[in-house]
DNA sequence: CCATGTCCCTGCAAGC
DNA sequence: TGCTTGCAGGGACATG
């Protein structure tokens, strides 16, 4: 499943292999990942169309918002150096973006034109006629889709994508709006962590990771916790989120490989996430596993207390 | 507007 | 053994 950590190390390894490519040709395997989860009714010109549109086109770079990640479009002209004014058409003001959401099970990969495709390879794009990079992805909860880049919070991000928040790692990441965001939400914390409008990035097991290393109940109401709990929830989730980074991203289900084909591993660094039954590793006492928001939540009952409302 | 619930999809594990 | 059932989860959308 992967989440900000594992996005930005696949995000890495498409770059290296596609900035500077042209797309000379693109397949689509399965229309429905043309289409999100719950839109997955495709019209058959929209193969069609996906194909047309991205064929042709110059790769700038693969770009990175929380868990969206796209390949920015342009003019196969060599960039120069600086950004002038807004210059019509410039390959340095792309107007157009691949998107690629990896949803629970996706994988990016390269691949030479002749190998053998993976069974669940739903979309192709071919660079420069001598490589692939193959769209697999056995659950189909991510998507791929061309779209206009428009601004959000101050960068150009596809249109899909424009309600997202800024992740942690990127500059435009503003801690003191975001506590003071999420000081507002009435829901359970675990669920506002989840809520990509408030911070992106963060997935099922990075929230429930954040809030056992900050004492933070999953259960707990932001508006009525200290603000600095909150702060120390966030400052968490930033520095968990950075060490798996550091070390290649979350897998323990053989679903996520990146781009090189290689599994990441971080799963001896987490604390809580699919520990339910086992001993904390801080005080012994048994992890408990809840449902929050429909999804499995693993919490120290005694490291993060129970809040107590009246 | 805010919060909560449902659905999409597949493969695996557990139960009978 | 072989079937059925339950479960997992990110995000779009519907509902309360």
């Amino acid at each position: 499943m992967p989440e900000l950590p594992e996005v930005e190390s696949v995000r890495r390894g498409v770059d290296e292999w596609t900035a500077g490519t042209t797309i000379t040709g693109a397949e689509v395997a399965d229309p429905r990942i043309l289409g999100t989860t719950s839109q997955r009714r495709i019209d058959p010109s929209a193969v069609s169309g996906f194909a047309s549109a991205v064929t042709g086109a110059h790769i700038l770079k693969a770009e990175r918002r929380g868990k969206f990640m796209w390949l920015s479009l342009g003019e196969a002209t060599a960039p120069s150096s600086e950004t002038a004014g807004s210059g019509a058409r410039s390959p340095l003001t792309p107007e157009l973006g691949i998107l690629v959401h990896l949803g629970m099970s996706g994988q990016l990969r390269i691949h030479s034109p002749g190998e053998e495709l993976h069974r669940h390879t739903r979309a192709v794009l071919r660079l420069d006629s001598e490589r692939e990079l193959r769209f697999v992805d056995q659950r189909i909860f991510g998507h791929i889709g061309v779209q206009p880049l428009v601004h959000g919070y101050g960068r150009l991000v596809p249109a899909s994508a424009i309600h997202i928040a800024p992740d942690p790692l990127e500059a435009a990441f503003d801690p003191e709006r975001v506590v003071a965001e999420l000081a507002k939400k009435r829901t359970a914390i675990k669920a506002a962590l989840l809520d990509q409008t408030l911070v992106s990035g963060i997935g099922n097991i990075y929230a429930d990771e954040a809030l056992f290393r900050a004492g933070v109940h999953p259960l707990a109401v932001p508006a009525r916790t200290r603000k600095n709990r909150l702060t120390a929830v966030i400052e968490s989730a930033t520095t968990v989120m950075s060490d798996a980074l550091a070390v290649g991203g979350t897998s323990f289900d053989a679903l996520y490989v990146n781009v090189n084909g290689e599994s990441g591993y971080f799963d001896r660094a987490l604390l809580v996430y699919g520990r339910g039954g086992q001993e904390c590793v801080r005080c012994g006492t048994e992890i408990v596993k809840i449902t929050v928001g429909g999804r499995g939540t693993h919490y120290c009952p005694v490291c993060q207390k129970v809040p107590r409302y009246r």
